[in-house]
DNA sequence: GTCTATACACCGATAGAC
DNA sequence: GTCTATCGGTGTATAGAC
């Protein structure tokens, strides 16, 4: 059976790299595995591996962003908190690139097109119900809540591009407040 | 002589399918040149390509955004405005990845990381001198335009996710209000 | 379940005719 | 300045021993 470690091994290549740049090569001097045991823990080879790396991902957010917003026992500020700071653990203080925006952008897109467009979506809406609760209106809670991910992802691309993860702080220490303000 | 056409051609095949996905037969095709032809006009290969591709939209930004910055003679607002309108130029209603998001992300990073990085540092202070013109501290004028810069960014990765340019619209739509707010 | 060795396709790049 | 043909290298993927 493959380790879990071994998944997060092979994650940190793809968000390195892009899909493309994520060789063979490179996913077997990262795990430790020959190219043929790979071959052995996923028959379907490199397009395999993207899509448990990504399914990987997909369940690691329904367990520590999704379900914690979901909660209906909580406040929403509260919940709100907890879902920056899982982020914040997720893209290690926004030095680490996000697989989905990685995944998109070049044509791994044509692939995974549709795995994307649910997890964004379900975060998306997820977040929207939060603050439907705390009583915003309809309209205004998907925008905010459309605003929270394109923020996160806009500042994982400053983190990359300028070499500088404040924005990226930044972003994730004003949510709560932004997304909730009356 | 390269025409500006071709130019246009290459740099559509690194947004759609990145760097490692924009193969000489795919640039080949998109502009009609064998792969020989290419390096014609492109001695240096495929990096080449890729640097007068960035170096072509470092160029139409610093004619269309940047320069309409910083005329001393406009308002600030009437500024802002000028570059929403381009930019929605620039990403064709957000239909279009942004080259700098693309190459930064993967591998291709490594090569061109310090032209990117001065792109983005040069577009987030040339904003930031407008804002501080109208009035806002030096800190807030900074975060603003870096909240600027990134938004976009994260609503084209939005745009291209969840196969919906609205949100990418309603941030440019919102923009030279947000930005100039007291 | 891991390895070495290898098949085969495609990539970037070049030679040389026109 | 464009093409056809081709090279060497690397990428994905497999065969088969241990």
């Amino acid at each position: 059976m493959v380790k879990n470690e071994t998944i997060v091994q092979l994650l940190t290549v793809f968000r390195r790299y892009g899909y493309e740049g994520a060789t063979l090569t490179r996913l077997s001097e990262a795990t430790g595995l020959g190219k043929a045991s790979l071959y052995h823990h996923f028959p379907k080879g490199k397009e395999e591996i993207a899509a448990v790396v990504l399914n990987y991902t997909n369940d690691w957010m329904a367990a520590n962003i999704i379900a914690p917003l979901g909660d209906k026992e909580r406040q929403g500020l509260s919940k709100i908190k907890e879902m920056t700071k899982k982020v914040n653990e997720l893209y290690s203080c926004g030095q680490k690139s996000c697989i989905l925006a990685v995944l998109v952008l070049g044509e791994s897109n044509d692939i995974f097109h549709n795995q994307i467009q649910q997890a964004l979506k379900l975060w998306i809406d997820t977040l929207a119900k939060v603050l439907i609760e705390a009583g915003l209106d309809e309209k205004t809670a998907l925008y905010r809540a459309e605003d929270a991910i394109l923020q996160i992802q806009g500042s994982l691309i400053l983190a990359r591009g300028l070499n500088d993860t404040k924005p990226f702080e930044r972003v994730l220490n004003h949510l709560p407040e932004t997304l909730l303000k009356v």
